[in-house]
DNA sequence: TTCCCGATTTACT
DNA sequence: GTAAATCGGGAAA
């Protein structure tokens, strides 16, 4: 199954030949995909967050902090790292870099576009509006996505990304990481990335963005 | 083992 | 706008 989004698979290279403040950006416009008890939900990224390793306060494993929990990060590139915030959110991380550097790169937000009854269901919702996707716990419940997943590969069948449109980089916009105040130097960083005018676009025709 | 607290959301007032 | 909900990770003991 699968043999038609097989070749369109984001390849793993993509996630370990560049710096993760890069990758951040290119996420954008690229659409993230779960399929689960064969339901396929996805949407295009809008919003990320990037989250430099062992130099970035920010970050799990600042320090080369390594744990039950982190350790997904210090693998190869192209896997999933999930954890859970406030007791309550499933986050959904997208690991980078080689093995042993423990990049990641969080998912805040995404337009969606795939399997949208779906998703409406797992987030109890009857109508769409942006609360569907709009933040990072969120898009993990409406794609379904749970910590259970850390560790899964990003060219598995349960969670993949396919290239979608191409960014104007002027259409980027880079301001502080949320929620990151404990940072101390590196809270005001600009590593928070997302599109312009995406509320303008958000459930609307997404070919208009570029 | 205990304790504190957070990459947040939602439901209120 | 403000606050409650909720629980696993990590550090200390």
């Amino acid at each position: 199954m699968g043999t038609k989004t097989q070749k369109k698979k984001t390849p793993l290279n993509f996630y370990r030949h560049s710096e993760v403040l890069q990758i951040g950006k290119d996420l954008l416009g690229q659409t993230l995909f779960t399929r689960f008890d064969g339901k396929l939900t996805g949407g295009m990224i809008i919003e990320t967050e990037s989250y430099m390793g062992a130099e970035d306060k920010a970050c799990h494993a600042y320090g080369n902090r390594k744990t039950q929990r982190t350790r997904v990060m210090f693998e190869n590139g192209g896997v999933a790292y999930v954890y859970l915030c406030y007791g309550i959110h499933h986050l959904f991380n997208i690991v980078t870099h080689k093995a042993g550097i423990p990049h990641a790169i969080l998912v805040r937000a995404i337009s969606p576009t795939h399997g949208i009854e779906t998703m409406l269901k797992r987030r109890k919702k009857t109508k769409l509006s942006p609360s569907l996707t709009n933040g990072p716990g969120t898009v993990t419940q409406a794609l379904g996505i749970h910590t259970r997943h850390s560790g899964v590969s990003l060219i598995s069948d349960q969670i993949w990304l396919e290239k979608g449109l191409e960014i104007n980089p002027d259409h980027i916009l880079c301001s502080p990481r949320i929620g990151v105040a404990y940072a101390e130097e590196h809270a005001l960083l600009p590593w928070r990335f997302h599109l312009a005018d995406r509320h303008k676009n958000w459930f609307e025709n997404n070919s208009s963005i570029t």
